[in-house]
DNA sequence: ACTATATAGTCAATCAAGTTGACTACATTA
DNA sequence: TAATGTAGTCAACTTGATTGACTATATAGT
């Protein structure tokens, strides 16, 4: 194995090129199984909508993004059978977006192929390596967002 | 710190997170130095045509996206003074795209700042740790990607 | 040599996912 | 209760992609 080949690269290069591998073979496996409209874009909104639902404006916030543009998306994961919008129980102006069955069904099955590939590169560079890389990653993100979790990025380097 | 707080995510979601504060970072400085119309799509192109140029088909085939894509990406950089298309030498057909000094000004801003990140991050998780962070997502790469650069993708978890 | 086909690049129309601004309905505060 | 603020949607626009059609030049087959 060549990976002294890739050795040259700088640190964010590197962290661009390994999310890529994974979420490229991630939605890869989801559409083999029957889920090729759910696009890459969606996962982190689930991950805001998990386990209570949220309003349009708490996906705005989590996601750094508008509120209009956070409702266009809902309208498309509706109209694809993923989440429902209900009515606010205390606020007539709010909605919560809460996740369908067929909703739980891609969040089940996103979990198990990011933790079998987790579990494949954990067989490649080894169980103790892998825990010290979450850990260090983990420790960096800490560091840029000060302990709270940020907005994230659409775009590469 | 609590970065324990980031301890319980994915792999996958750990490598999105530290990419994008990195890359949130450096454009946000790089604008800072007058490189405001930079956007980070451009900088993978940019490592395709250092140091000798490339034609359009080869960078349509490094960054995974159509050709017609990347003739409108050099329309933009042309016009803002990052490139130029020069004729090519043997085929009357092709052009072969180059950095303008301008363009090469903007890869050395964007060395210094990422240098400047790597070396923050490694004071925090140390020398040691981090060469084994890149050592380890080096191999990781070279797995998915049998040894070879592989496209790289615009979406995110 | 000549015709076939393949390739490099551009133009035009469309799409996807974001933006800003305007608006309605409901909530909250003075 | 009047004034202001907030949740969500609608419409128009922007950016960075796409596909399809086209021109000019290269290359391969006979």
């Amino acid at each position: 194995m060549n990976h002294q080949l890739f050795n040259k690269f700088d640190l964010t290069t590197l962290l661009s090129l390994s999310f890529s591998a994974s979420i490229n073979e991630l939605h890869e496996r989801l559409s083999e199984s029957g889920f090729g409209d759910f696009r890459p874009v969606h996962g982190f909104m689930f991950k805001c909508i998990i386990p209570n639902g949220a309003t349009g404006v708490e996906l705005s916030e989590y996601l750094g993004i508008t509120k209009q543009a956070v409702s266009k998306m809902v309208d498309y994961l509706e109209k694809n059978g993923y989440v429902m919008r209900q009515s606010h129980p205390t606020d007539k102006r709010g909605k919560i977006i809460v996740l369908t069955e067929r909703g739980w069904l891609v969040v089940k099955a996103k979990e198990k192929i990011l933790s079998e590939i987790e579990g494949r590169w954990s067989e490649n560079i080894g169980n103790e390596r892998m825990q010290m890389l979450k850990e260090d990653l983990s420790k960096l993100i800490s560091e840029e967002n000060e302990g709270k979790l940020s907005p994230f990025v659409r775009l590469i380097w």
